[in-house]
DNA sequence: TGCAACGTTACT
DNA sequence: AGTAACGTTGCA
């Protein structure tokens, strides 16, 4: 039986679902009990106030049958702990005796309505979507998932993550791989380490989408040394990744053709291969129940891999399916080539999470729990019965044992009675945050990350230099955006000036200079406001090749300084290689090419020149038209 | 330091 | 009263 309630949280059972209603302010830190304190604020040592008890929230506590495997059921009666499954993050603390002052219980009022606890008759993990949080009052609000069961919540508090910092869902630092099955993180005990992983290239409609969430994140945690250790993000950073990332592939990564989602781990004897075990990339709010144990997953991209732009197509049709001829080369673009990680923005959770310190400080410790998914999913099968060498690490530490990482213990909104409140890092809060650092950067210069460029274009943080400010058309000079920059890219290898631009949500225009790929022709822009069509553009160029009509040299002189842009729809495929396709959708209205051709050395990389132009040839809608 | 043991508290 | 499990203690 769990440790029943006092004052609060409130529970309230209604038609809806249960409810509970917490008082706001954290009580007590999560790493210390509650101790009388004396009206000179000195404590009354000794006088021990009340245990704490379980948040109720985090994914342990999601958590409602013991696994009856790990050493706490085993041993029960003996131990007389809760099983390891099921431990409370907030409880894995250590109690901190006498190291806060008390505070009054009143002294805020304010209470927080936490969703129900809808507990789903067949599982035993309450998706953690389902169950409440609350106190994440100006935490990141939870991306809503359609697709996971909602429960019906106070209207208020239904788009804010359910879920306090580190609500059972320290967060992993999701690894990605290129194939196979998604495993489960490792078995306590397991020695956490860290494997470098790229980023997926980011629609640039996506961008735009996730980039305007409100938001903020912590900046240092996201654009620079991904080392960094931060407090357990919120929940919604795992669903960042998560989901965004899934979403990423099901909504605009068409060609990607790994696309599983993540297995969770599940405790009740499930096993994730062994040789992913430090891998998990639940969905979100996805409870373990519904998910497939062991099914393929992938999302992730082996380290090493840096993904390349590898095909440009133009199309206007709205069926994506329809790609061109392309320009397959594969080029290095998009992805960062150093251990940049859109996805790894999070400190890395040894395999039993690594809760940052301050907070869950010196006291947070429990290296040989078991690290729970971003949804607080039990974490893959209980490790091998009790005691069988988990060798926890740690100083006077409880068998959960983390790595205490946290840094502050000022994020105290969402804690639970009576004590622990899960980290809640105000910095953090925000998936937009994320979202829009990421995002935000990938499109701006201020990262390290090579530009994401249509048409295959390479643009390697060596060749970039910033560039003057610039607004872009739409007159936006938002915070990630309208950032523009000139850098030298390279179309396969035609290197060339161009000034990259980009609102920093949805418009990325590129603007190619004059030195690079126009070999021939360089005379002066013609007047007159005639349309030119790819197959203008193309066939002066490759008229030498195959091409499959000779209309060519009529538009010889006619690509010289003209700024065009593209109606319809740029694709831009780029190939992971063993990780799959990544296909980058830019409406053409967003894509400009200056004083550039596609010539014959260019087209020359087309892995299939001929599909290319007859689709330019018959495609009406694909032209590009004078911009000025 | 790691962990088993168990007194004690919280709750049903 | 019974159950669960938190927090402390003490041993290796
Ligand atoms: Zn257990
Ligand atoms: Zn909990």
């Amino acid at each position: 039986m769990e440790d029943g309630n006092g004052q609060f949280p409130l529970h309230i059972q209604t038609g809806d679902g249960e409810f509970i209603v917490k008082e706001e302010e954290d009580l007590s830190s999560p790493t210390s009990p509650d101790y009388y304190t004396s009206p000179d604020g000195s404590f009354d040592r000794g006088v021990r106030l009340k245990r704490r008890r379980r948040c109720g929230q985090c994914g342990p506590c999601q958590v409602k049958e013991n696994c009856n495997k790990c050493h706490f059921c085993v041993r029960r009666d003996v131990l007389k702990q809760t099983c390891m499954y099921r431990k409370c993050v907030y409880l894995r603390s250590k109690p901190k005796p006498y190291s806060r002052p008390k505070e009054t219980p009143l002294a805020s009022s304010a209470a927080s309505v936490l969703s129900p606890n809808s507990q789903e008759g067949h599982s035993n993990i309450t998706s953690p979507t389902a169950s409440g949080p609350s106190r994440f009052l100006d935490g990141p609000s939870p991306p809503n998932r359609s697709d996971v069961a909602k429960p019906i919540m106070p209207p208020k508090l239904s788009d804010h993550f359910p879920y306090p910092h580190g609500q059972g869902f320290p967060s992993f630092e999701p690894i990605i791989r290129p194939q196979g099955p998604c495993s489960a993180p490792p078995a306590p005990g397991h020695t956490p380490h860290r494997i470098p992983t790229t980023s997926p290239a980011i629609p640039a409609s996506v961008i735009g989408q996730h980039a305007m969430v409100p938001g903020l994140v912590d900046q240092s945690s996201l654009s620079h040394n991904h080392q960094i250790v931060m407090p357990p993000p919120p929940p919604t950073l795992n669903d960042f990744n998560e989901r965004t990332f899934s979403e990423f592939r099901s909504q605009h990564m068409l060609g990607m053709s790994h696309n599983q989602v993540h297995s969770t781990p599940h405790p009740f004897g499930i096993k994730d291969p062994p040789e992913l075990s430090d891998v998990h990339f639940p969905p979100y709010g996805r409870p373990d129940s519904q998910r497939t144990p062991t099914g393929p997953s992938s999302c992730v991209y082996p380290h090493g891999i840096a993904p390349s732009m590898a095909a440009v197509g133009f199309n206007s049709s709205v069926d994506s399916s329809s790609v061109l001829g392309s320009l397959d080369r594969q080029t290095r673009a998009f992805f960062p080539t150093h251990n940049t990680d859109m996805f790894r923005h999070f400190p890395p959770l040894p395999p039993g999470y690594a809760y940052p310190s301050g907070r869950y400080g010196q006291n947070f410790t429990s290296p040989h729990y078991p690290r729970f998914g971003s949804m607080g999913m039990p974490p893959p099968p209980p490790p091998p019965p009790p005691n069988l060498g988990l060798k926890p690490q740690g100083g006077h530490t409880q068998p959960w044992g983390f790595t205490p990482t946290y840094s502050s213990c000022e994020q105290s909104n969402g804690c639970p009675k009576n004590g622990c409140c899960p980290p809640v890092s105000k910095n953090l809060g925000s998936e937009a945050q994320v979202m829009q650092e990421i995002y935000g950067n990938v499109l701006n210069s201020r990262v390290p990350y090579p530009i994401p460029s249509p048409i295959g274009i390479d643009c390697s943080p060596s060749q970039r230099r910033p560039g003057s400010a610039m607004s872009d058309d739409s007159g936006r000079m938002s915070m990630a955006s309208s950032d523009f920059e000139s850098d030298v890219i390279s179309i396969d290898d035609c290197q060339m000036n161009a000034l990259i631009r980009s609102d920093g949500s949805n418009s990325l225009q590129i603007e190619i200079g004059s030195s690079g790929i126009r070999t021939k022709h360089d005379s002066p822009v013609r007047k007159g406001k005639s349309k030119f069509t790819m197959d203008s553009i193309l066939a002066p160029s490759l008229q030498n090749l195959t091409s499959p009509h000779d209309e060519c040299e009529i538009v010889e002189d006619i690509m010289v300084n003209r700024k065009c842009t593209i109606n319809g729809t740029v694709y831009v495929k780029q190939d992971l290689g063993d990780s799959g396709v990544v296909q980058l959708e830019i409406p053409g209205n967003k894509v400009t090419l200056e004083d550039s051709y596609l010539d014959d050395k260019l087209a020359g990389y087309s892995s299939n020149l001929g599909e290319l132009l007859e689709f330019i040839r018959k495609e009406p809608q694909i032209e590009f038209l004078r911009n000025n």
